[in-house]
DNA sequence: AATATTTCAACATAAATTTATAGGAATTAT
DNA sequence: ATAATTCCTATAAATTTATGTTGAAATATT
């Protein structure tokens, strides 16, 4: 019903992929691990990275050493903040952003139902960090491989 | 950031501007007059209204004097219903509908995100139905009919 | 009963946007 | 110099958005 765009969800992962080698290293990562890592092709990451380093929260290393590193700690970066670097707003419907984008505002029976559901949404993408992600995604590794190791 | 498709917007317009006719008439409401009320055109509402006939949610009487009705009270219309009928899933992301649409679930460090934010809009799209809808609508241009009135 | 009118139905196609791949230039470490 | 890596530009494929054309069914009118 209401899609969040393959860029959307590609940089996050690609995000939550820094941040799990930030933790581990301070070398940079590059974007061939990330491709193999999360089954993304190199050229389509490199596509959608560029707006991560235009809002500052990824920095690029060029020349051989190089690759991308988190521009702030995890805990410092919202989901929205992502969100919105990649999607260029962070709103249901684009009515809410822009009051000039749909031409009956004034009389439209359903501009207030997205209103509520955006005003859910961003509440909820406002509060969890980069650093949220991450713990989810460790834990569930954790759990995937305790299970494996049970068997 | 996450976009609600227009099919989505327009087809929620459509229905809410049914209900209104249906609430102060049972004549049918032809497409021509909701194309002038909204703004849309109607050779693109008939293509938005086919999966709202589908999906039962309207009911179509051919031939002069014919049009659309709802199929049922707007209470019992939920605007879940309408999203559902008209991408035909409700969810944030394919993967959580369909578990095979992502290779890497078991380790993806975003599902989970998803998952949380689905489930908030789910909850609130499941609660809201056509006549909430319909009353928020009519409070709202009786609201701008006042304050003209007041100039 | 015949005809004209109204309206939905179906199909085709065009335009715009999103998704994805490709090639090579620029930069840096070794 | 060479290899590794980001950066930039182009373009192809798929999907979404929107318009056009014709036809079929039901109804009203005569
Ligand atoms: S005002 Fe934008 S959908 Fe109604
Ligand atoms: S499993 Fe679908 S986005 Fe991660």
């Amino acid at each position: 019903m209401i899609r969040l765009s393959t860029k959307g969800r590609y940089g996050t992962r690609l995000m939550v992929n820094l941040a799990r080698h930030h933790k581990n290293s301070n070398e940079p990562t590059i974007l061939k691990n990330v491709s193999e890592e999360e089954g993304i092709s190199i050229r389509y990451l490199e596509q959608i990275i560029i707006p991560l380093k235009i809002n500052r929260l990824v920095k690029s290393i060029r020349g051989a050493g190089g690759g991308y590193i988190l521009a702030r700690k995890p805990t410092d970066i919202k989901i929205c903040d992502i969100l919105y670097a990649l999607e260029g707003s962070c709103s249901l419907v684009e009515c809410i952003e822009d009051e000039t984008f749909c031409e009956k505002v004034k009389t439209c029976g359903t501009y207030e139902i997205w209103k509520g559901a955006n005003d859910l949404l961003r509440g909820y993408f406002e509060k969890m960090t980069l650093q949220d992600a991450l713990e989810i995604c460790e834990k569930k590794i954790a759990d995937a491989k305790k299970k494996t190791k049970v068997k």
